[in-house]
RNA sequence: GCCCCCAUCGUCUAACGGUCAGGACACCACUCUUUCAAGGUGGGAACAGGAGUUCGAUUCUCCUUGGGGGCACCA
């Protein structure tokens, strides 16, 4: 298929929007074949043909611009996704093909360039509906086949209105600031007006492409819902290997200052990208785990020791004498607290939650044994003794 | 105002005349558990309304209502 890039968003240069555009596909993982090519480009090819059917009566000036005249009768044709579409020509005006400048306006433009490079597809979004009729009696003036003409339906944002600014987002790109993973980002996308039939979800590049067809596309405008956005982005989180996260968890690790080593973040990342639903999660909680300068206690982990600092620092201090000779693997360390809950005679989350509040400074984490491995014996033993000698707050 | 498109749970959707209208997100229980997720089990939640066609309409037709898009010397 060929890409028309059709929009441009005044707000941004024509280079800048069409660079937005391309990257925004490269970091979807979506390629191209051939180079870009500018409507900009083909201005002498544009005024030749509107000469042409200026010459062959088709059209007429009108204060220096050529204006394409609109033959009456019936402008229908067979849309890929919303079939028999009808206008009448008498409902549609004269348009402008050429500007008194002798510049192209697009509904003419874009019919000279797809003739031209024998486009067989037109894709695009259904706003372009009420552009199909003049743009085929365009293709009629000037004597060429139709292509195919599909309109797939729009997204909206939440208030089921034309996604903007004000929805946050308007460039897939965004999305990866955000942290969302490419995979995510294209079956979400895929997902929102299109269905391959029965109840898939999640799928691989191949899998959508092998399950696509016109008929699986909506023809009703969809909201785009972050939330499930998420939710799957999580699945991806969860379900990709931490080597091939590490390269797109990093980046967000740089405002962090995080250091470690390689093999440091990557035992990090395993451990807490079941709990993330974006890479910005996962980086915070690296950094966390990596480097103790980000450690904070929250406000439940707070009310937690609130509850029983005696208790809290009781706890700490026989972890911190178990655990010191304690062969440092999550096996090791979980048998030798568990074992340490029995001995004092009290429940397993009465050792493991001071740790978890001590190490992470939060209530919640990956188990207590993947915790301490993750942030290492020296670096876990000093946090332990910090929390433990602590003056209780408040 | 005129033209065009659209209409299933709150949201994304399945269904292509006969289903207890299915799944997913979100929500609520329960379960699992070292916390939280994840997972598992269960629950509430939809065919916009009205006429037809048909033995039978969510599904086909028409109307109404509602939503969206377009009517530039923008793209």
């Amino acid at each position: 298929m060929l890409l028309r890039i059709e929009d441009t968003d005044k707000a941004r240069s024509t280079d800048e929007h069409t660079r937005v555009i391309l990257d925004g596909l490269t970091w979807l993982g979506l390629d191209w074949d051939g180079e870009p090519v500018f409507q900009g480009a083909r201005l002498a090819r544009h005024q030749e043909v509107a000469d042409r059917l200026l010459a062959e009566g088709k059209a007429h000036v009108e204060e220096g611009a050529i204006r394409f005249r609109l033959p009456s009768g019936e402008i229908a044709w067979d849309d890929a996704v919303h079939g028999g579409i009808s206008f009448q020509g008498e409902d549609i005006k004269d348009f402008v093909i050429l500007r008194s400048d002798r510049t192209p306006i697009y509904n003419f433009a874009v019919v000279v360039d797809d003739i031209d490079m024998q486009i067989t597809h037109v894709l695009r979004g259904d706003d372009h509906i009420s552009n199909t009729p003049k743009q085929i009696a365009l293709y009629r003036a000037l004597g060429a086949p139709l292509p195919v003409f599909g309109h797939v339906p729009m997204i909206n944002g939440s208030d089921g209105k034309k996604l903007s600014k004000r929805h946050g987002a308007t460039a897939v790109g965004d999305y990866q600031h955000m942290g969302i993973l490419p995979a995510a980002m294209r079956n979400f996308l895929a997902l929102l007006g299109w269905s391959p039939g029965g109840d898939r979800e999640i799928m691989t590049l191949d899998e959508m492409i092998q399950l696509f067809s016109f008929g699986g596309i909506q023809q009703k405008a969809a909201i785009f819902d972050m939330t499930k956005l998420e939710w799957m982005n999580g699945q991806y989180l969860s379900a990709t290997p931490a080597e091939a996260l590490y390269p797109l968890v990093s980046p967000h690790l740089a405002p962090y200052g995080v250091r470690g080593d390689r093999e440091a973040i990557l035992r990090a990342i395993a451990a807490v990208k079941t709990r993330s639903r974006t890479t910005l999660d996962v980086a915070r909680q690296v950094a966390v785990r990596l480097d103790a300068t980000h450690l904070r206690l929250d406000e439940k982990a707070k009310k937690e020791i609130a509850k029983d600092p005696a208790g809290y620092k009781a706890a700490l201090e026989a972890s911190l004498a178990a655990l010191a000779g304690t062969e440092w693997t999550t096996t090791a360390l979980e048998q030798r607290l568990r074992a340490l809950a029995e001995e004092r005679g009290v429940a397993a989350s009465k050792v493991f939650q001071p740790i978890r509040i001590a190490l992470s400074g939060g209530t919640v984490s990956e188990p207590v044994n993947e915790l301490l491995y993750v942030v290492g014996r020296d670096a876990a033993l000093k946090r332990l003794r910090d929390a433990a000698s602590m003056s209780i707050p408040g």
